[in-house]
DNA sequence: CTTGGAAAGTCAACAAGGCTGACGTAAATT
DNA sequence: AATTTACGTCAGCCTTGTTGACTTTCCAAG
């Protein structure tokens, strides 16, 4: 095995290496998605409202500026989902009572079940992933995840993580 | 901490745990794309474009319906990417010499150029996260994407290993 | 040799979900 | 009073996915 002067093998850091987390990144994704894209579709939401939802489901209360910081898209697009939502009976959109201009975003009950539907479903994947390969692989998933982040994306995660 | 009768400890499956996995994917997805749009966007492709690209790469001589299938979009989908490219002249398609239906497909210089632009950037930020969590992290986040697959997925993804 | 069916390509139409730009309104801040 | 902020909305555009229908090419089985 290559060693390094610190005694280190480097050999994980080779472009085979790597290319292949880059294709285990795509087909995971993949496979990520799949349960909740199966359950959304034929009922007039997408991946954008799953996203929506889980966040608000997350932060309950959370104003819409901030979910366009989460979700990283413009207010229009955001808007288009949550306008939905709210029409559909899933999402409630309250006026703050502090800063009047905010909206306050919460599940309905409706909302509620379709979001333990979608969580439900993903959940169940990853947990059988966690299973079969067990905590010391999970350990190590979420570090390298954590480290691919942008900054601001490792900002909101960590964010999410102690808030909850 | 909470063990099984069998000794193991399985905190690490706790929705709350299951959930930090989910989010992580989800923000840790955002930066792995992140580097590649940027060098595409402005210069009329986008991530389809990519990962035709990418996959042509992989596996010179491929045929359209098997990048089809490894993909996992429809042909009209592919074709108009593909059509794109070949009239750029970045992808050069030639009809089979044993089965003249077939399309096999391959990168031309121009195309070999964008190609190591594209991977070396997303290379790049691999490499870093990789670096900063060591081997031992990485084994780990390979095991876990490896384990969400779908079986077909894991089966292409196990192809591509052996053949690279 | 004929024909059935697979592989590939193409046209048309559509939808989801991104984007920009412009504009309006209410509320907070300065 | 003026400006800024948070939000909503209208209009229009792009990429990338979809379905359906159709053609051309060509291999292989009958």
């Amino acid at each position: 095995m290559a060693e390094t002067p610190g005694g280190e093998n480097l050999l994980f850091l080779t472009d085979e290496q790597l290319r292949k987390g880059i294709e285990a990144m795509f087909f995971a994704y993949r496979g990520f998605t799949a349960d909740p894209d199966r359950i959304l579709e034929g009922m007039d939401y997408g991946r954008a409202h799953h996203r929506a939802i889980h966040f608000i489901h997350r932060s309950p209360g959370t104003t819409v500026s901030n979910l366009l910081s989460i979700l990283g898209v413009t207010k229009q697009s955001l808007n288009r989902v949550l306008r939905t939502l709210i029409e559909d009976g899933l999402v409630r959109s309250e006026k703050g009572k502090v800063d009047a201009r905010e909206r306050h975003l919460h599940l309905t009950d409706k909302g509620q079940m379709l979001e333990r539907e979608l969580s439900d479903a993903q959940r169940a994947r990853m947990r059988a992933a966690y299973r079969a390969v067990g905590p010391q692989a999970v350990q190590g998933f979420r570090q390298v995840l954590e480290a691919m982040m942008d900054p601001e994306m490792r900002r909101q995660y960590n964010r999410l993580k102690e808030g909850g």
